[in-house]
DNA sequence: GATGAATGAGTATTCATTCAT
DNA sequence: GATGAATGAATACTCATTCAT
C-alpha cells in the first residue's frame, strides 16, 4: 500500500492509521507501523492525535457520525415500520462490512474490559461500574471505556427507539425492547464481524436487510 | 483470593489463569499474575504448558468440551424442534453468563485477527484465508485462528444442525441455514457479553431460552 | 571502569548506578548506562529497584543510614559542645566529600523542585506546600520531594539539636537555632560542593572541622 | 499570567523564559510553554538566543551584570568592614530571595556537572579539568561551566576582596579568605534557596545582613 | 523578519520466555 | 521435577531544533 504523497500530513496519518489498526487490531498496532506507512515524522502524529489512544478514537468517532446521520435519515425518510427496520440494516449492514476490523476493535479491545461494566437504570442511561473492587479501575478507564460505548450506543439507540415506538403501538408484541433490539442489533453486527453473510458475493445490503427484518418480525417458524 | 495448596500443580495453575485471564484479558493477563496466584514456578507453567498462548487455549479448550456434551445431550432429550432449541439455549445461557469473560477473551481477542478470515465451501467446512498479502500470516497464526474457530464452531453447529433439519422437515421457513443459526447464536451470545440481558437479577436460564426461542420462531411482530 | 563480574548482580547495579548517577546527574543517567556498566538486563533493574528514582532513592538512602548513625555517635562521644561540633563535622565534611556528586543530585535535583517548598509550623516540622496552584503538583511529587528532604534532616538535625541545646545552656547567644544551624550546615556543605576547600590536598578532616567550628564560635573578626 | 502584547517580542521572550524557567527549572522548562506565554513563533526563539541554554544564559548573565554593579556600590560607599559587609549581603539577601529560583537553576543545573571541575591557582583564578578521563568533557562542557562559575565568582569576588582586605589589615583572623568567603557567601545562599530565612515574614533584609554580618564577626558563643 | 509544521533521536518501562541450579 | 533470576526486544511518548514559506 502506498498514501498519496500530496495529501496533507493529518489526512496521511488518518488513512495510514485505519490501515494498521484495522490489520493488526489495537493493542499490536504501533505508532512505528503508521509512521512509516504515512511517511511522517513520530512527532507530527503527537502533534495532530495526542496519543495512540485518541488517534484511534478521532478515526472511529469521525465515521461514526455520518454513519449515525445516515441511520437517522434511513428511518426518518420512510413511514411504517417495516420499511424503517429494512432502511435502518441497510445502512448498518452496509458500514459493519465496509469497516468490519476497526468496529471488532471498538467492540471487542475497547469494550472487553472485563473489570467494567455497564449498568443501566430504568431509563436505560448507562453508568460505568467496576465489576472487582474500585480501586482497580482508574476514573480514566472509566471514561473511556464509557466514550466507546456512547458511539454504539449512538447506533443502537435509533433500533431501540423503532422497537420501543412498535410496542407501543401494538405492531410488535410487548416485551424487554432493549433485549429484543439488542438481540437484532448484535446477532447482525457479530455476523457480518464473522463473515457468516459473505454479502459481498451473493446479495445486496438491501435484500439481506429485507431478510434480517422479514426474521426478526415474523419468526423462523413456518 | 486463595488457591487450595493441597490441589496438584497444574490444577493450581489453571485456576489461577482462569482468574486472571477473566479479570485482565488475554493481552492484559500476566504470567507473574498467574503464577503468584498459583504460587507455583514460572518453569512449572512452561512445562506443563508450553507457552502462554497455550495456555489460554487448553483451559477455554477443556471448559469447552463438557459444555459441547452438555449442548448435545440437551437437543438430544427432547423430541421436537422448539423443546430443542430451549434446551440449547438453557445449556447455552448459562454457560456463556458463567463464562462470559473468558469467551469473550475466544471471540475478541484471539479471533479478531484481521488479517484472517474464514471461508466456507459448500459442506460449510471453514479454510483460514489471508485478507491481505500471504506471506503477512504465518502457517502458525492461521493454525492459530482456526484453532479457536472450532471451538465456537463446536458450539454453534449443534444449533445450526437443528435448523437445518428444521428447514427440511419444513418446520421452519427455507432460508440460509447458517445465516439464520449465526443471527440468533451470535445475538444471544453478544446480549450476554454485554450484559443486556442482566440475567441473573431477574428470570432463570430456562425462562429466557423460552423468549429466545419464542421469537426465534415467530417473531416479534403482533 | 569494570566491575567485579563474581559479585552479585544487585550488587554491580549498584556499583554502576552511583558510578553513573555521580557522573552525569539524575536527568541525563540513562538506565542504558547503567545497565551496560553493570553488564546486566535491564528487567534485573526493574526487578531489583522497580523504577530509575527508586534505584536512585535507594542508592542514597542506603548510604545515609551509617552516616547519620556515625553523625550521632560522634557527637555522643563527646562531652562538651565544641568538641561534639568538631566531631559533627569532622564526619559530615568527610562523608560529603566523598559522596559530593551523589549529595548534589539529591540537594538540587530531587529538591530543587521550584513548585514545592517547605513550611515548617512552630515545632519546625515540614510540610510540602505548592507554590503555584494546587493543581500542578501531584501527591506523588510531593511525597517524592520530602522524602529526599527527610535525609538531608535526618543529617542537619543532629546539629540543630546541639544549637538548641547550646542556645539553651547559655553556650551560644540566643537566636533563631534553625537559621544558625542551616548558615553553618549548608554554608559547609556548599563549599564542598563547589570544590571551595580543596579539602584532600592540603589538611585532614579533622582540622577542616575545627576550623569551621572554631569560625563558627568565634567570629572572623579580631 | 499575561505579557504585554506591545512589547517588543525580543523582551517578552525573556519575561516568559524566566516566568517559565522559574517556576520548571531548566530541564523541565520546554520552549512550547515559552513561546505559548510569550506569544511568539518558535522561530524567532532561536533567531534572539539561538538555543535553549543561550536564553537561559542571557536571562541570568543580563540580570547579574546590575546585580554585581549593586553589590560593589554598596560596598565602596561604606567606609569600615563591618558597614561593607552589611551593606554588601543586604544588598545579597534581597536579589537571591527574589530570583531563588532562577539562581537555584545556575548553581544547580548549570553547574552540578559532575564530570567538570574548578582548580584554583594561587591567585583564585578559576581552570575547568575533567575529573574522569579528558576525552569524556567537550570543550563546549568546559567553556559552558566556566561561563556560569564566571557569574557566581563575579558576585562572590567582591565579598572576598573585602575578606582578603580585612585579613590584610588584621580586622579579620588570618586564614584561607576564599574558605572563609564561601562559608559565608554559600551559606547564605543556600538558607535563601532552601528557604530557611522565611525572610519576607518577619525582618527586612538590612536587618538578616545584620545579623548574618554579626555572627560571621563575631561568632555564636557567649 | 517571523513563523510553526515537521522532525526523530532518545528513554523509561514491560513481560514472555529461557535455562542453570 | 521445580524453580525464579535474568533477559532484551519491543514501544509509547517528548521536545529541542530546523527550514520552507
Amino acid at each position: 500500500m502506498q498514501i498519496d504523497a500530496k495529501l496533507p500530513k493529518e489526512k496521511r496519518i488518518e488513512i495510514a492509521a485505519e490501515e494498521i489498526f484495522s490489520k493488526f487490531g489495537y493493542e499490536k498496532a504501533t505508532l512505528d507501523g503508521i509512521i512509516a506507512l504515512a511517511d511522517v515524522g513520530k512527532g507530527t502524529v503527537y502533534k495532530y492525535f495526542g496519543s495512540k489512544e485518541q488517534l484511534f478514537y478521532k478515526l472511529v468517532a469521525v465515521k461514526n457520525v455520518p454513519f449515525v446521520e445516515a441511520l437517522q435519515a434511513a428511518v426518518e425518510k420512510e413511514k411504517d415500520l417495516q420499511a424503517k427496520l429494512i432502511a435502518y440494516f441497510a445502512v448498518l449492514v452496509e458500514f459493519y462490512h465496509k469497516n468490519s476490523a476497526l468496529w471488532q476493535i471498538v467492540y471487542f479491545e475497547m469494550l472487553n474490559n472485563s473489570y467494567c461494566r455497564l449498568i443501566f437504570d430504568e431509563d436505560d442511561n448507562p453508568t460505568v461500574v467496576s465489576r472487582y473492587s474500585e480501586d482497580l479501575v482508574s476514573e480514566e478507564t472509566k471514561e473511556r471505556y464509557l466514550r466507546y460505548h456512547q458511539l454504539i450506543i449512538s447506533e443502537f439507540d435509533i433500533l431501540k427507539k423503532l422497537i420501543v415506538d412498535g410496542m407501543a403501538s401494538q405492531e410488535l408484541k410487548a416485551g424487554n425492547a432493549r433485549v429484543s433490539a439488542s438481540h437484532l442489533f448484535f446477532g447482525v453486527a457479530m455476523g457480518i464481524f464473522h463473515h457468516i453473510h459473505q454479502v459481498e458475493t451473493t446479495i445486496s445490503y438491501e435484500e439481506m436487510a429485507k431478510i434480517i427484518v422479514d426474521r426478526f418480525l415474523n419468526g423462523e417458524a413456518m
